[in-house]
DNA sequence: ACCTGAACACCGTTCAAGT
DNA sequence: ACCTGAACACCGTTCAAGT
């Protein structure tokens, strides 16, 4: 009988209690905000005590960060993949770009807060400040290839692409349930992202 | 002797407790965010007891509600102040518009987070609705203005301005400080408004 | 190494009562 | 009309102790 001693190597409740931790927290984030989130509550849902947590996150505001740093590492995979294909032109990879990060947006609004929170937050923990980072890395990278292929005007593509990313970003903050009065942001995003690229055109 | 019947005619404490915690509330709001306003700390600042303000507001939120509200009202004064004069071009008028709306919310960043939330809570009263589209209604008016003029093409005014304000509101969402990446907001400012326009103006 | 349980110092809200 | 004070049901955090 190989791997069997169930009582003594497996711990008092759960095999991986940090996870069970990110998965619960996560639900209750999205069910009732980050200032609903309770530690004793998350304890009774777990069968733990409510000062287990503590091995894994030393306070309410860790656990908050992990559930943050996990959201940015999740949005920028699917950013990535939506700009993955460069055989597109400039417009057509900004609208994927903006519609990946709306979906995201609209699937996990109270996460999304959070993330945004977090990154305003100068006391946040430099691990999740750089996650922001290397998320939001993305927008001027595809700003620099339509530079390459004379699709966008020439000059800082940080600050071209704030134009960009900050419309994006705003329609987003702007918005409820997805929706800016009443119109889907899937439907505005075109409009937007439109006047956008007119803007980053070069002149000639 | 008129009108000095101390003891009778003033209430316990103050002339307007209403309007004192207002004010204090907004001190601690601007001091440590609102998960940090604490009501019995409010209470004890003035003087109060902890349950005095339910006569004005009818919980914490009610409260909180009360300073967004506030909020609103005093931006409302201040945007349309800054494009009072309508004597200058488009691009000047929304500089103007975008530079007010950046200088309140790097001077009240927490009471702007607050009507950040507050607008994108669905349970938050109406009557706060209506200030914060009272108050984002300036965009879309200066957009049609510029049409007028001819500066910016023509189409839904409402859908055009988007691209302007949500660029704006996104600008101050990725700032920290009044900065973003360590330029002043101020300067990024005119950079982005360019794009916008250039985007807006009449194709011929 | 991982978790418990009691203790501490806070909360917001309710409600009967006081002036 | 305006405010108090006790009571209630919650919190997060600390720390010595248990397995």
């Amino acid at each position: 009988m190989i791997n069997v001693e169930k009582t003594k190597k497996r711990p008092y409740h759960h095999g991986d209690l940090r996870d069970a931790l990110l998965r619960a927290g996560e639900q209750a984030l999205e069910t009732g905000g980050a200032q609903n989130l309770s530690l004793r509550e998350l304890g009774r849902e777990l069968g733990v005590s409510h000062t287990a947590f503590r091995r894994y996150f030393v306070d309410r505001q860790a656990l908050l960060d992990g559930l943050a740093l996990e959201g940015f590492e999740r949005l920028r995979t699917t950013l990535t993949k939506a700009v993955a294909d460069r055989n597109q032109d400039f417009e057509a990879r900004l609208i994927k770009l903006a519609r990946a990060y709306v979906r995201f947006s609209t699937k996990y609004p109270a996460l999304t807060a959070l993330m945004f929170t977090a990154k305003h937050n100068p006391a946040a923990p430099p691990e999740l400040i750089e996650a922001s980072e290397r998320t939001f890395a993305i927008g001027p990278l595809v700003v620099e290839e339509g530079q390459v292929a004379g699709e966008v005007v020439q000059g800082d593509s940080l600050l071209l692409s704030l134009a960009a990313s900050s419309s994006v970003e705003g329609l987003i903050a702007m918005s409820r349930n997805g929706k800016f009065k009443g119109i889907p942001l899937d439907r505005l995003l075109g409009e937007v992202i439109q006047r956008i690229v007119l803007g980053l055109r070069p002149r000639n």
